[in-house]
DNA sequence: TTTGATTTTGAGCAACTGTTCAAGTTAAAA
DNA sequence: TTTTAACTTGAACAGTTGCTCAAAATCAAA
């Protein structure tokens, strides 16, 4: 007894997400989004209610595709080390290429998002200690299989991950870098051994 | 045989460049600068071209103030590692609590340009290349001192330095994690001299 | 075939954006 | 004191922003 939805709604999510990814929160206009997603304003705001609505909707997406990632990654590997080594490369050398940026959306929500638009601050914050949370269990694995050392808590090691990959991230996101990912790589994962 | 200019420009460009910092290039707006540097429209255009324009200046005036920061910390230390790790304590937990952000000002450029501001995105790069060309010769001075081995190449240690600098900063700029920055710092330290 | 709840459309609003420019103000030089 | 080039002012413009809502379109149920 009514008109049905015409729009795949995580097809769509998806899509605005690649442009919020790409240029920001702030740089992405809702006429851009409009012709993204290919759809009229009424029905963008009678489904997700405001840009903010779906900007969050988008970046809960990224968050959970990057996890899904992580988890495919760790599955290949016998040693808990070598699947996230092998996350690493991915994000860093595969997907490069095609991903609407070089830098993590959740990070560069971080930086984007400051005192005054709350809401999406906390949102990004709150991803991103999930996520360390997820990577804190992974090194708790890892020490559980000896392949760390127990001295060194397993959040200790999660954090330095997290400040190893974000910072290589945002190196090679400059010009003529993506010759040393390789190397930095390896760098990365030497150093977390021997933390 | 004029009207002489009311306003001190190197002041001008230091307060609007804190408002950039702190909310960055887009989510400041032409109103927001009249406000925080007290001039007319009319005045700022004439001085500065256009708000792009006053954000070079900006931007440039950051780099250099944070060049001199370090050249500071430098001279104030016999050892190479200690002043760069003066530069590193007094910029992530002295100045953490009154700086606009927690965040680099040039990385924050970084994460914020994409190709469609192409002369932004260029400036930032250029500065921040600048920048590893300074701590470059640095580590070439520190190695002359026998403070770090010669086998890996100096650039090598501005490359790691920038990552861990960067990668830190991100993660400190979440809440509550102002406590971890004396022993990340060490850490960050520690494993640089491992190298 | 009609009904009627539901979704889609897109013109358009009010606020905001970066920027311009004619008019007014200033002060050194004549 | 007058002149005049330089600087400041702020109203206003054209374009963009996020968003609304009445009207049209849609389709399952009656």
């Amino acid at each position: 007894m009514a008109n049905k939805i015409k729009f795949e709604r995580d097809e769509v999510i998806r899509t605005a997400g690649q442009l919020f990814w790409q240029k920001g929160f702030n740089a992405t206009s809702t006429r851009d989004l409009q012709n993204a997603i290919n759809m009229r304003p009424g029905s963008i705001y009678a489904a997700f209610g405001s840009k903010e609505g779906l900007y969050s909707e988008a970046i809960k997406d990224y968050a959970q595709l990057m996890q899904g990632q992580l988890i495919t990654a760790l599955n290949e590997h016998e040693s808990v080390l070598n699947g996230l080594a092998a996350f690493v490369k991915k994000v860093l050398i595969e997907d490069a290429q095609c991903a609407p940026s070089k830098l993590c959306m959740l990070v560069k929500a971080n930086y984007e998002f400051t005192e005054d638009e709350p809401t999406l601050k906390l949102l990004s914050t709150d991803l991103a200690n999930k996520f360390e949370a997820f990577l804190t269990a992974q090194f708790e694995k890892a020490q559980q299989y000896k392949e760390l050392d127990t001295k060194t808590a397993a959040v200790e090691y999660a954090r330095y991950f997290q400040i190893q990959f974000t910072g290589l991230r945002s190196y090679l996101n400059r010009p003529n870098t993506h010759a040393l990912a390789g190397p930095l790589i390896e760098q990365m994962f030497s150093s977390i051994k021997q933390l």
